[in-house]
DNA sequence: AGAAAATATTAGAATTGTTCTAATATTTCA
DNA sequence: TGAAATATTAGAACAATTCTAATATTTTCT
């Protein structure tokens, strides 16, 4: 078996760094996740990803690790569809179009996107994070 | 009992056009719905108010109602929380705020917000919406 | 009006994404 | 190496939503 042995200790001084222990499962998900560029995941799919890559982890701890990599910072969700959450690998400023026929997210890079002033926010609140979402959907075939 | 027939023919009307009978059911839910002004409202939320409004409905029929009326246009969906799916008797073009803390929205008129250009769409599709949320929490106090 | 057809409502079961439980396993570190 | 800390897991539980199919209401037609 073939080691990349450079991505795999970035992988671990993540976790590391994270205060979670480097157990199998994560840093296989962590693989998953981080090592082929920006991707926007669900939990179902993610372990199928895993479950087809031959690793063994069972859904709840899919589910328990996007959530711990959520906390501290590795990923983000992305609020587009009520039926599924997304974990977005990009934590990053940014935001994205939302193909609906398919469930499939684009990234737009923050400057890509300029929205000029905000109206004041509700008596006694503050701006957390603004989210654009563009939805569109395949054109219809000329 | 007083009726205030104005609003009530309205009622009536609204639902002609759709296509959809005046039921007991749907006229009593638009009225919850469309006499008070804009609102966001979930299924479980609608439900409890017919309830407290003295209007015997099932919570199938509050679903029915909800996604029949988005399907012919008097109501949309917003999509912030994923645990929860939102409607809207604003059906015109506009944004949200969206504190996180109640779950509560809050309209931002579309003119309020300024989104310069955007990139060109993934190959093969359409806008169909642009969706803008900003999310705020509850500031902390002084 | 009365009968038949069309449409709507409903209770409760089913489904689905997600979270919880608590038993077992792994990892850490002295 | 052994105790303490933390993680994984199967399966149960949960909550929002949808489905089913039986009943009720509304509309249409004579
Ligand atoms: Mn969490
Ligand atoms: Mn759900
Ligand atoms: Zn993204
Ligand atoms: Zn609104």
């Amino acid at each position: 078996m073939v080691h990349d042995n450079r991505a795999f200790s970035e992988v671990l001084d993540r976790l590391r760094e994270a205060g979670l222990r480097p157990t199998r499962q994560r840093m296989a998900l962590c693989k998953l996740l981080f090592e082929k560029g920006d991707c926007h995941v669900s939990a179902e799919n993610l372990h199928a990803e895993a479950k087809s890559a031959g690793i063994k982890v069972s859904l709840a701890t899919v589910y328990n690790t996007l959530h711990q990599f959520t906390d501290v910072g590795l990923l983000r969700q992305v609020v587009v569809d009520n039926s599924r959450s997304y974990f977005d690998t990009n934590v990053t400023d940014h935001h994205h179009f939302f193909v609906e026929a398919d469930g499939h997210l684009v990234d737009i890079p923050a400057e890509a996107i300029d929205i000029g002033k905000l109206p004041k926010t509700p008596p006694g609140t503050n701006v957390d994070r603004v989210d654009v979402i563009v939805r569109v959907s395949p054109s219809r075939r000329k």
